[in-house]
DNA sequence: GCCAACGTTGGC
DNA sequence: GCCAACGTTGGC
């Protein structure tokens, strides 16, 4: 059991469209980087947590809760010709990308990113380094009680 | 829109 | 394998 902060643009799939979701499950599709396909490929398992959060948006910040509830399959935007996430190097037989599904928990205030900078207990978050732009970060257990207690209610 | 930081590409 | 050029991310 791990746990996994995940930034989505809002713009594209907020925690508003998580929970309105058929199952509140989305597939979380899109990755493009080969650092955080291989943790969703080689470290995620189902039942991980996940720390939803805004990004390129008017107020970045964690949104709501959410958890891993599949395993690795190939993300199928990456065969779509009309898609932004179109791949030409990818073919069924070797995919590149891969996808999880997501199921969102709950929605949560918003714990902004101007917030979370604040809290030293945050401070070593892998998300909150000078220079990170990492999709998808792992949470330490500590870190992730932290954000549980302060969300507590919200 | 700016720009720092990082990732990817491709020539050599 | 090096590394310059270019592209992307994402906060501000």
């Amino acid at each position: 059991m791990q746990y996994w902060l995940m930034k989505s643009e809002p713009d594209e799939v907020s925690i508003d469209d998580v929970m309105s979701a058929k199952g509140k499950t989305v597939p979380w599709f899109g990755v493009r980087n080969y650092q955080a396909r291989n943790f969703m490929r080689d470290a995620m398992q189902v039942g991980d947590g996940v720390l939803f959060y805004h990004s390129s948006c008017p107020e970045p910040g964690i949104a709501g809760i959410a958890e891993v509830v599949s395993g690795p399959y190939p993300d199928a935007t990456q065969f779509d010709p009309r898609s932004h996430y179109y791949d030409a190097k990818a073919t069924q037989e070797q995919p590149r990308w891969i996808s999880v599904d997501v199921k969102g928990v709950r929605k949560t205030r918003l714990l902004s990113l101007a917030e979370m900078r604040t809290l030293p207990q945050l401070e070593d978050m892998v998300v909150l380094q000078k220079g990170s732009r990492l999709s998808i970060t792992p949470v330490t257990p500590a870190q992730w009680k932290h954000v549980m207690a302060l969300l507590k209610g919200d």
